[in-house]
DNA sequence: CCAGTAATGAGAACCACTCTCAGTACCGCA
DNA sequence: TGCGGTACTGAGAGTGGTTCTCATTACTGG
């Protein structure tokens, strides 16, 4: 999806919950885009001087709600920010142990399909209605090697 | 494994760390026994009165460090702990957001394998050494529905 | 242009978690 | 069995990421 398209995306999801657009909503999923796995708020901050914490938590926040957004917990650590899969598809996570640094990773369509199958019949002897899942691979990357 | 095996194994790897397997330990060992999933730190003080808030912590950070137990962070809310995979095998999550239980479901061996594989893969693509995976799914318990 | 309402920034408040420290329990050793 | 040293414990204070409060500012619909 290209940058237009992913702006008018999100403008129509906030407008359904009742939200604005504003230039910070705007300038947070610029950084979110940018990026190629989560975001701490840290990190957010950082890069957006300007930026008050209280509105970065708080513009998450909505944003998470009208589903834009995706609250990750990769470890013990700070949460972290993505776009949800709306707009970056379905993925996973490759967490670092050395540096914490979570970058994304996708499976082939027949690979996920395979993966679904198999959690679907898990989780129907367990009476458990699946919503979604969450893999994670945890290890060391490229530059921690 | 049975009751006693586990408190032998537990005391001998607390022993390996230069730690003591007191009582304070063995209570908390019990607690993580009888449960079928992650407790949270609330429910130990609970089901205990009597351990203070700061030797649960402390116990189970001794705990953790010597493989004991795990620390799992389910979602936004709090940590919760379980007996490492040494005890209880390796294992997923059944994650209910209706009412935060979580429990505990494993795969087949030929799924594990099969799993493992595909991620094994993936992992070579991006350069990324697997040391461990995680996966979890968020949906709705039986109690829940 | 003018309410009325939503969004913002600064700082206070909150709360899960960690640290400190004085008192207690345990272990090795004679 | 007693003794010294070290680890463990509990109570409370401290820390830091996150959330709340509130006065000010920026939209938006009419």
């Amino acid at each position: 999806m290209n940058l237009e398209d992913t702006h008018a995306q999100v403008g129509a999801l906030l407008r359904q919950n009742g939200q604005r657009y504003t230039s910070r909503r705007v300038q947070l999923v610029e950084i979110l885009v940018a990026a190629d796995g989560p975001v701490t708020i840290q990190q957010i901050l950082d890069l957006d001087k300007s930026l008050a914490q209280s509105s970065a938590y708080r513009n998450l926040l909505v944003l998470e709600e009208s589903h834009v957004v995706a609250r990750v917990v990769t470890g013990t650590e700070f949460a972290g920010y993505e776009l949800s899969e709306t707009f970056t598809g379905h993925h996973h996570h490759l967490i670092c142990s050395g540096c914490g640094d979570v970058t994304d990773f996708s499976l082939s369509s027949a690979e996920e399909l395979a993966l679904e199958r198999t959690l679907q019949s898990a989780a129907n002897e367990a009476q458990f209605t699946v919503e979604a899942h969450r893999l994670d691979l945890i290890g060391t990357c490229r530059s921690c090697t």
